[in-house]
DNA sequence: CCTACCGATCGGTAGG
DNA sequence: CCTACCGATCGGTAGG
């Protein structure tokens, strides 16, 4: 187990209680996976809490029990590992979604499980990762940028077709375009005011959406 | 006129136009409000694109042809002028939706006055004020947070019997604290994609906006 | 509002 | 992955 150091704290040293002696060939692989892991999902706490000019890699390596250095023999620079986040963040979340639809769905199901995939993406297991992506994508650079939007295109692509035909059968009385805009913006933002505490579940948030934006075939 | 010095070139130092010896007894007060008010405008923008930690004062010193410990002059510390920008721009925001709204207005064209007003907030002249305290307030203390909260609840109350009414006649089918949440994300999420390209106005945003959450009266 | 400056912190690296 | 360290930058201040 490892013990995390105060952040809080600075002039003490971070407590390492791993072994230093146990054997380390066997290991290494899975072991690498590991710390790389845990240094993302440190990162993502961190960037999305106190923002990622305000989190040194020191808290970072402090958050999982390594020393000031180390970081950078996973990653190559802080941005790397800001990289690293938003593309986990976003290939999680395609994946989440392409398991999401179903093949039978009509229109209307169809926006629904996108929404409750897409809520689920903000606030469920790996949270951090995708709200990060939303907000500090300022401080990628401009090839990074590219190599996110990317996958970003690919996600808001799956909801085109949904979005169109519910358009089309005057259930959504917007543009495409703009409705996916507005859409996306009612959904992100609720990273901004909801929490565990749940006073309206995702299945609850996700029906109210929908009841917002879907309004009744008929002219 | 102001010289700025670029920010891009750190060992040049600020280069000043200002003469030294004009007469400043006459003009003090009003030269002090004018600089007060030029520091907040360049450290609104440069929070908005780089955001506050990613910004030094010395960035801000040199938008305005100031030296580097001059800020400091007008405002006691950075977080002072991150304060004095939020709390700037949810005045005229205040200020913004009172004059907008019509004794006469029906529910409909109530919320129709409120989401132009807001995107006026957003997108018309000092735009980077609101923007700015949508994305930065993490950098503010917990006793100027509560101070830009108290703003923010009054923004928000003018929202609410407006929003209820139209929960009454079944315009808007959700309720309306739900609503207020996913509706002012879709607006707020506008300052991360509106630009003055505009490909679509501020009003047909608007008409936009009110297309795709009111509904048909009726059941 | 400028000059000259301080202490603290930061991202990153060499060498093991 | 640690040790020891560097150069750069930052918020802020004294004194004028």
């Amino acid at each position: 187990m490892i013990v995390r150091a105060l952040a809080t704290v600075p002039p003490a040293p971070p407590v390492v209680k791993r072994s230093r002696g146990r054997p380390r060939k066997t290991l290494d692989e899975r072991d690498e996976g590991n710390r790389r892991q845990e240094l993302l999902r440190a990162a993502a706490r961190l960037f999305r809490r106190k923002g990622f000019d305000a989190t040194s890699t020191r808290d970072i390596a402090a958050a999982v029990g390594m020393h000031s250095g180390s970081p950078f023999y996973h990653f190559k620079s802080k941005a790397a590992l800001l990289y690293a986040v938003m593309d986990e963040g976003m290939r999680a979340a395609l994946a989440r979604q392409a398991s999401a639809l179903q093949p039978h769905d009509d229109p209307r199901q169809a926006l629904h499980r996108l929404i409750r995939s897409h809520f689920d993406t903000l606030h469920g297991p790996g949270r951090d990762f995708i709200p990060v992506m939303l907000y500090e994508s300022r401080s990628l650079s401009a090839r990074q940028r590219a190599g996110i939007a990317k996958l970003q295109r690919d996600y808001e692509a799956v909801w085109m077709p949904v979005l169109r035909s519910l358009v089309a059968s005057g259930r959504l009385r917007v543009d495409a375009h703009l409705a996916r805009l507005l859409i996306f913006g009612a959904l992100n933002w609720s990273v901004q005011w909801f929490d565990a505490k749940k006073r309206a579940s995702l299945d609850e948030l996700t029906d109210a959406a929908m009841a917002l934006f879907v309004h009744e075939e008929s002219a």
